[in-house]
DNA sequence: GTCTATACCCCGATAGAC
DNA sequence: GTCTATCGGGGTATAGAC
């Protein structure tokens, strides 16, 4: 017999004043985040969003699949938001990584360390095996990519070096999250953010 | 209805030279590389390693969390060795860590991109539900990094910065990892590899 | 230790009334 | 669009013979 899995703090419902799509959406994604794709059930996120089976079925007529992919779209938008605000509290580019980690590192540790990447889960369980999902993650990690390299932009470095630095970027953060979540430690974070400010500062 | 999921380069079934055990313990590492704790099934197991169902839980009598927990301590061992090989092909330190992103690359363009990190997809799913399992990433992880550690101290980098490049050599090449297996490409894992030499070089 | 058979449950998905 | 009810299948886990 399996020994009970402890829930940790409930992802709370969301608000009935959102759209009932909007609703399941979100769900989803939160949902997705700390569990990931195989282990998030539709009826489970009926419940939590408040929300009919049909309903999901009728918004997403194709199932599961359909809706992971959505969430998946949905969670690149919110964390290209959280990322977006981040970098912009610091001119300094360089600088700007060590506020990216520090916000992270809130979020992980408000959530008593669940709430990381909220696609990395996900991204890994369907990798090579359903393909709308992986596109949809790949392409999160792509708009994620964007947001660096741009703000990269604010220096004189060449831009080619600018495109590899963004992937570091983005990849060193992913790892560390991994790290930090598993570890229930935001050092991964701290450690990372400092040895990224220092990467850039190398180019320049 | 669901389109079928294709399903990628077959895991090949594991020897029968090897111990009942053994097999049982390896094919449940290989599938929850690929396919994650959830998405892994104890039938699917058991047809795999060409074992009957009750041998499983013979071996495993409280089921399929011990048994995934056994399988993350295996991977762990299996992954030091790469990893411990790669290093030990470069003498410097910083030539290293290429030497290890080419390796890595090389197991995940040799799998169709589905042999990456053997544990990141199951820590990420069970973080913060199923707490031995998560120690045993946990306990992966410093082991990899006190490997990368003892590597380092092959220059004169000050102990305390050496430990803190362990952990982001290790998550960088996490992060990579992950990115290479979304994008089908070796290219974030060779942009990782002279980062990281260069991060380690800035510090002597 | 391995065999066959099966209990019990929850999954994704659907049907049809309203 | 949302309701209730349910189907078919696969999941984990177990029983008991050999």
């Amino acid at each position: 017999m399996n020994a009970a899995t402890p829930r940790a703090p409930a992802v709370r419902p969301e608000a009935a004043s959102l759209g009932t799509r909007e609703r399941i959406v979100r769900t989803t994604s939160r949902l997705m985040q700390r569990q990931g794709y195989e282990a998030t059930g539709i009826k489970q996120i009926s419940q939590q969003a408040n929300v009919a089976l049909s309903s999901v079925y009728h918004f997403f007529p194709s199932g599961k699949q359909e809706l992971a992919t959505e969430a998946v779209r949905h969670a690149d938008q919110e964390f290209a938001d959280i990322m977006r605000e981040a970098l912009a509290t610091e001119a300094d580019p360089a600088e700007a990584m060590i506020a990216v980690t520090q916000v992270l590192a809130e979020y992980l540790h408000n959530s008593d360390w669940l709430d990381g990447c909220p696609i990395t889960a996900t991204a890994l369980e369907t990798a090579g095996r359903i393909l709308d999902i992986q596109r949809a993650a790949a392409e999160a990690f792509e708009h994620w990519r964007a947001l660096v390299a741009e703000k990269l932009r604010h220096t004189d470095i060449a831009e080619d070096d600018i495109l590899d630095l963004a992937h570091t970027v983005i990849n060193t953060l992913e790892g560390a999250e991994l790290a930090a979540q598993v570890s229930k430690s935001a050092e991964p974070l701290e450690i990372a953010g400092r040895h990224l400010a220092r990467l850039i500062n190398s180019y320049r």
